[in-house]
DNA sequence: CTTCGACCTTGCGCCAGCGCAACAAGCATG
DNA sequence: CATGCTTGTTGCGCTGGCGCAAGGTCGAAG
């Protein structure tokens, strides 16, 4: 679609280490196009024929099982490189993602991508950590529903997201995106219900505030320390 | 240490399209370790010196959290990279690899990682198809463990297992390296106990048999059926 | 053959959190 | 401003599977 503007991008990771002429002339196979919220980038099942940079608002990627269970895999803020199934040898989308606000991508053909990289390993180099460090979060997810509580995980899952996306506001630090109670118990593993009367639980206590798919952190540091398994409730203690 | 045999790593999938002049060439880089049952080859948040290629045997990996609590990540078995920390520019291991049996390795300093990558790109697509698919492994595992039960973890696991590392024997298929009950609950986010009892009443029903360290399983298709939620015990139905 | 330690089994009681269900509160649309 | 839909709240009862604890079994070492 629309030319792009090299100063947008100059400082995307997946740039760094390129010279301006060779950001140039990648940028020159890319097209940027608008999402609107709600509106999917990829479907999960579809052909890999694009991988992306995300330039403006956020993403949400989720997995459908075959019996119809959803699970919210991540969110992507700008600056992301996402969609680089083809460079993990899967010739179809794992996920969907959809716009969780209006937003803006880059889009490359898959078929550049090997191309791309035998050109510039730098690339490879930039999606490799990206993959990498998307590894190292899974298996942090795995290890937390695993061993901990419903409570510290929904605190967790906050804590992370209003680092990934979130805006000071006067009461703390907001979420930066509509986000529904339905879609953190899809991030923990557990129930709407469960997260929404923990949600209360908090509101009371002053810790959060809540509202339609809106979440604010009152109280980030108290948060953290129920994360940690501190606070009264301690299902394994260390040893006596 | 040892010279290594090109024609015991010829067919790696690490070397695919390189010529056997590049494949000596890396493998003149390279020195090949033993490491006996029980011995680490390398220790969670020990310097990322290293990476591997797993040429003999399997390795068992496993995060501990700051609260003691362990958790196996997977398993390694020959031909597979890994330990490629540096590559994603992690500077630590993220976990621990423990030799399940004897096994051997090659292995490379991480220092000579970009240099490699940049003259061989195959090796990066090579390297982000591991842990791409690594990543979508973890993330199955994040959907077993947030919507299925116990029971079907547990068949899950036992399947991957023996997909991975199963060994064709009179009975069945049998798990290829010594795996307690303590390893098979750490896997699927449960407890030791949980996980005898279920594997125990399997072996009433002529579904698995155990033994110290030792899994057979004598009925894939049934333990297949039970994985995926078919048996007569439904905890989410889909519609009626 | 005995001893020791690692690994496995099993019964029992309990509770976190799920499923159900009914309702309330926003928001959008005509 | 009435209607309808989506999202969130909350009470209640039930249960899967965990924690605890006691005991059993197998393999290795001497």
């Amino acid at each position: 679609m629309a030319a792009v503007d090299r100063s947008l991008v100059a400082n995307l990771s997946m740039f760094a280490g390129l010279a301006p002429a060779e950001q140039e002339e990648l940028l020159r196979e890319a097209r940027s196009v608008r999402y609107p919220k709600d509106s999917a980038v990829f479907e999960q099942g579809a052909e890999a024929d694009r991988f992306f940079v995300l330039l403006h608002g956020h993403l949400r990627v989720e997995k459908t099982t075959p019996q119809g269970q959803q699970t919210v895999v991540r969110y992507v803020s700008a600056g992301e490189l996402f969609g680089v199934a083809q460079a993990m040898n899967l010739s179809h989308y794992p996920a969907t993602a959809v716009a969780a606000v209006d937003s803006v991508a880059l889009a490359w053909p898959s078929s550049s991508w090997a191309r791309l990289i035998a050109k510039y390993p730098s690339l490879a180099s930039s999606a490799l950590q990206t993959v990498g460090s998307r590894l190292q979060d899974t298996q942090a997810r795995v290890i937390e529903i695993s061993n901990e509580q419903v409570e510290q995980r929904v605190a967790h899952a906050l804590l992370r997201l209003a680092k990934q996306a979130g805006r000071k506001v006067e009461a703390g630090i907001e979420i930066d995106f509509p986000i529904s109670r339905q879609d953190v118990a899809e991030m923990t593993g557990t129930t709407l219900h469960t997260v929404s009367r923990i949600l209360s639980a908090w509101e009371t206590q002053g810790l959060v505030e809540g509202g339609r798919q809106r979440i604010v952190l009152r109280d980030p540091h108290r948060l953290h320390l129920l994360a940690e398994g501190a606070e009264e409730n301690r299902p394994r203690a260390p040893k006596p």
